[in-house]
RNA sequence: GCCCCCUUCGUCUAAUGGUCAGGACGUCAGGUUUUCAACCUGAAAACAGGGGUUCGAUCCCCCUAGGGGGCACCA
């Protein structure tokens, strides 16, 4: 029997889609549909002063702008606090987890020390062995995975390769909070494995998590998922995206006039390839994808590439499917109430017989609003 | 500071223990076009540096430098 691929998106809701979420979204949609498998998706809420509705609804619009569809009911993290919990004391109970009553300001002298000593600012693990009688007045403790400290930590990792973590230098996370609510490392485990995921594909910001979440697998006795862990994207200075590059929700590259396709397509061959194919159908990517062609290097986003892919898709769009986004992308615009008023029901439709020339001229459809300008000038 | 990862034209990348190191975007020069765009043709443009291994290294190993990520009761 073939066990079914089942990857998963799970971004937390703290802002919009950023182009980063979107690639990765858009590999383990490719990898899912590539192998026949699912794609689900899980909203990581646990951090309740960050999350916002208004996130997440941006992260399903911009998931169902760029077509890429999901399996299933979204999962929302902060539902499954009780399971979570429920595992973690169960991790308690078997000894794998152990109650921690340090403070706050022991931890931060803890930190100290450590910095000063030359080690990774871990715990300590103090309490790992310190009995519970000897718990102070006043601290409500939290409870701490009880993690390995000899040997090694291996990922096999699909993209990075094998990666040897000393265990030496991974202390014992927090696995839930004084107030009972689980941690990021728990909760997803849990989740994953609760979910049936058979590959986790994310940023490579999470491959010191992955070494983590390999020791709980393994004290738990669940086997493993596989590994993926793709590169960041860049901005064009080399430095980590930021607001002022391109990490902007992919709305914003919707209202600067891009397609769909063009972003698909230009985000699949940042740090993916095949051979010497640039342009490529999503059907094309779909049965070329694999996870051992993702380049191990991170990738500097070009606004330039990416524009001279949104000309082509234009140039291939059909009239009929432009005019509706054209229609649909003015009133994003930040003068698109006046604008839309403008152009009127004639406007339109002279905007219309003029689109073949129009589009042979514009990278994006923003250009062609522009340039279409004259059609709607009041005699 | 400690741990992990990365390094081929400006950018995204391909390939190979022996190649003129290939393609795409961008750039430049022509062509076409009333103009612009599109399109066509051509050009410049890369193996980070240093040691090895080898008959021979861009490719294998080590070191250095540079870049990135991680080290929370964030995710």
């Amino acid at each position: 029997m073939s066990a079914t691929v089942v990857t998963r998106f799970a971004p937390s809701p703290t802002g919009y889609l950023h182009i980063g979420g979107a690639r990765t979204a858009l590999f383990n949609w490719l990898y899912a549909r590539a192998k026949g498998g699912k794609m689900l998706l899980r909203i990581e809420d646990t951090d309740r002063a960050r999350s916002t509705e208004g996130a997440i609804l941006a992260i399903l619009d911009g998931l169902r702008w760029l077509e890429l569809d999901w399996d299933e009911e979204p999962v929302y993290q902060l539902s499954r606090a009780t399971r979570h919990r429920e595992v973690a004391e169960q991790l308690l109970a078997e000894g794998k987890a152990y109650r921690c009553y340090a403070s706050a300001e022991e931890l931060a002298a803890m930190r100290e020390r450590a910095r000063a000593e030359g080690r990774s600012p871990g715990y300590d693990g103090a309490w790992r062995e310190r009995d519970e009688s000897e718990a102070p007045e006043g601290i409500t403790p939290v409870i701490r995975f009880r993690a390995p400290h000899e040997g090694d930590t291996v990922i096999e990792d699909r993209v990075q390769g094998r990666v040897v973590f000393p265990n030496k230098n991974l202390d014992d996370l927090v696995i839930l909070r004084s107030d009972g609510t689980p941690t990021y490392n728990l909760s997803v485990v849990v989740d994953d494995h609760d979910m049936g995921i058979t590959h986790i594909i994310r940023g490579d910001d999470h491959l010191t998590n992955a070494t983590r979440q390999t020791q709980i697998y393994k004290a738990l006795g669940w086997e493993t998922p596989i590994f993926a862990h793709v590169p960041l994207i860049h901005g064009p200075d080399g430095a980590k995206l930021s607001k002022r590059h391109g990490a902007l929700g992919v709305e914003a590259y919707r209202s600067m006039g891009y397609l769909p396709v063009a972003l698909r397509n230009y985000l699949v061959r940042l740090g993916w390839s095949h051979g010497d194919d640039e342009i490529m159908s999503t059907e094309d990517m779909v049965r070329w994808f694999d996870l051992e062609a993702i380049g191990r290097s991170a990738a500097r986003f070009d606004f330039a590439k990416l524009e001279n892919l949104n000309g082509h898709y234009l140039r291939a769009t059909p009239d009929a499917e432009i005019m509706q986004r054209l229609k649909a992308l003015v009133l994003e615009l930040p003068n698109g109430g006046e604008l839309a008023a403008k152009i009127g029901p004639e406007g339109w439709s002279k905007l219309e017989r003029a689109l073949p020339g129009l589009k042979d001229r514009a990278k994006t459809l923003v250009e062609i609003l522009d340039n279409a300008e004259y059609l709607f000038a009041k005699r």
